[in-house]
DNA sequence: GTGCGTTTGTTGCGAGTACGAACATATCCG
DNA sequence: CGGATATGTTCGTACTCGCAACAAACGCAC
């Protein structure tokens, strides 16, 4: 069964090592307690005890070295009003942060967030015409440089930057694969913007990143398998978790749901292909058909809300979540999600008539997945991005905090 | 950002233990060795000393523990032509088997495959009419019976049941769902086997367990990221293995790929959706126009290879290819896979024009995921669902050798 | 306010696992 | 037949977690 002489010209398809070592168990003792308490927030040790099934002492122990390393603060607890010895509450430290980018068609905005989840700043930086990559690498680590010269506090530890992108990255490197509405090809955004800031830079596409703020922090807290899909000025993105991990394909380049087939007499996409989710389902229509401009998306729900029934706005409406529907279809049958989670204008189609979406879903997919799935509206507003981009950031410091904080 | 009183109704979102204890160590580096052995085949200690990363005594003293649980054998290595001391090797004990169950429309197949990959036995046993639930319980508890009392040798130790369905099954408890063909709803079958035979059963989806069949011993060797996608003759279903890992969803039920839209002014699908690749794509199709009887699809290759352009044949296998490659631009799009393995007739419809399928998924996917992807034809044939209905019941032990072998 | 019960932090000890070094052994090669 | 090489074997060490005993801090009842 085995290959007995694996060609030695390519690379051993095992990882250097598959075998667990001590250190390793320190390791993912000391990754699971800081990703709870980043996750769910302050706990107390005793908690920690509970939710971990560790041993007090080794609790005790693993909270010392977060503290040690920076990562997490001990505080006494304020009247918790139970019996007997009060125990310390565990908080990730807010002066461990990541930077944020998010190149936009018409902006950068860089974001600082602290580990423990909380936005401490966030600059729009607005550009003239639509950022080049070089462009936007450079506003962003002008940005970057003021906000670590004035604004941050001295003993502020950066642990790195997340790059929320409007487009294809790919998953090494941080590479712009192709970002059409910011017109980029093949740009290494983040290595570009690592070397001008001198920090560790990850880049991601946008909608992947949003499901995960929503997965940790939004609508999907507690959620192991969701899908979200984001619809936004530019067009329809998505990201999947499974098991509360991100799936990313093999380069990165996973979750384009938006990118599916509802109709076969469709227009052609600018992807090439004919009648996606994104060429039939549109903000820039809804925005048309309620008369709105550009910049009042914010108003959408209200517009969409007040719709009569049969009035142009009502049908554009009713097709747009039909279509809707069929593409969830086909997100229901191939993933099983418990939940699918929409941002943007889709949440605005939700709301505008959830009971329509839920039941043509239904209707269509498979017994089984159908029965467990829920639909909700993204939780999570402007931050979405920021926090995901944190999130990217702070990675490698979640999965071996000891080393990677060493490191920085 | 944390609730700070958790509704006690609910269960706690965290597993009863994450935190990593000491006999996980072992119970990880057990599995890992096993399966190695177990997946990539014999292999010496030093072998499998290279491969995890571990020290040589500890290599030692895992083998050491496997062998005495009766799970591997240590043999002498045959002239290795090696200079140094030989190094004995592993193998994974053939006298350790699962035996699986494939009800079909016709008969009900029952499968004897040892730990080593090798299927030892297969037993179809043919039905007069479509076998309700109990009745396929019962023939194959019959079934298995003889085989244990007569086939088997009496130091054969047989770790489970493992049941491929051609339908939807429930994740745990392994009830199906429905699986149309057969005409079986909700019906707890994995229970019903199991308490007639005494032995642990699970039950999943026939092209799920395909998946992890081809993607373990076939065509997806060493790939991490794969979808399956099986033609066969009630339909078309589909498995998606991430990271190495088979791709479960929540309840269970992903991986229904053949249920995408391809086509929205498609004929009516049995699940209820309008267009389905399964209702445009089909083995039926393809026998009719090519003039073969039901009993003949293995003649299909042939009949699809010799048609000359412009047949009917030659149109059809045309259309089902486009249809085909609609579908699989949504798998390349959600999923970026490193590979899409095709069984059944889609293997057949893939080898009768390889280059118009994959210019098709190719003109119509996105940069980035339609760059890393290939389209093989599956390769293991009949015992495909045997050796994938195998590893199901293999997996306890793949997963702790320790406990589940002294279970047994 | 005082004592009791309860819960949790703290400390020291013990168990289990993997690593590393030194030695033993088996092969190939000249 | 001896040297070089690679690997099995053995033993001591380091590391981490669990456990038990003790100490500390809180609520509660009187």
């Amino acid at each position: 069964m085995a290959d007995p002489t694996p060609a030695p010209t390519t690379a051993p398809s095992t990882p250097p090592d598959l075998g667990a070592r001590f250190d390793r168990v320190r390791r993912a003792n000391l990754a699971t307690v800081l990703a709870l308490v980043h996750v769910d927030g302050p706990a107390s040790r005793s908690a920690l005890t509970q939710a971990t099934g560790l041993n007090r002492s080794t609790i005790a122990a693993l909270v010392g070295e977060l503290v040690e390393l920076g990562l997490v603060v001990e505080s006494d607890p304020v009247g918790s009003n139970k019996v007997g010895r009060p125990s310390p509450v565990v908080t990730p430290s807010a002066r461990v942060v990541a930077l944020t980018v998010n190149p936009e068609i018409d902006a950068v905005t860089v974001g600082v967030v602290g580990l423990d989840g909380a936005v401490q700043h966030r600059v729009r930086r607005e550009t003239a015409d639509v950022p080049t990559a070089s462009d936007a690498a450079r506003v962003a680590a002008a940005v970057i440089a003021d906000l670590r010269a004035e604004t941050l506090a001295s003993d502020v530890r950066v642990v790195g930057v997340g790059v929320a992108v409007p487009g294809l990255v790919d998953a090494t490197g941080g590479v712009v694969r192709l970002a059409p509405h910011l017109g980029w090809v093949d740009e290494p955004f983040a290595a570009v913007l690592a070397s001008a800031t001198g920090l560790p830079t990850d880049a991601a596409n946008d909608a992947s990143l949003g499901a995960i703020a929503e997965g940790r922090f939004g609508a999907g807290r507690g959620v192991g398998d969701l899908v979200f899909l984001n619809g936004g000025a530019s067009g329809v993105g998505g990201g999947v978790l499974l098991d509360g991990r991100p799936m990313t394909g093999v380069g990165g380049y996973a979750g384009e749901i938006g990118h599916t087939l509802v109709n076969s007499s469709g227009r052609v996409c600018h992807c090439g292909a004919v009648g996606c989710l994104e060429t039939e389902v549109g903000q820039a229509r809804l925005l048309a058909v309620t008369g709105l401009d550009r910049g009042q998306a914010d108003r959408l729900d209200a517009a969409l809300a007040g719709a009569e029934p049969g009035s142009p706005v009502a049908v554009e409406v009713r097709r747009q979540i039909d279509f809707l529907a069929v593409a969830l279809r086909g997100v229901v049958n191939a993933f099983n999600p418990e939940l699918i989670v929409l941002g943007g204008f889709l949440g605005s189609l939700h709301a505008a008539d959830p009971d329509r979406l839920a039941e043509r879903v239904r209707s269509q997919s498979l017994p089984g997945a159908r029965d467990g799935v829920r639909l909700v509206r993204a939780a999570l507003g402007a931050d979405r991005l920021t926090i995901g981009a944190a999130e990217l950031a702070f990675a490698s410091v979640l999965a071996d905090p000891a080393s990677a904080a060493r490191a920085s």
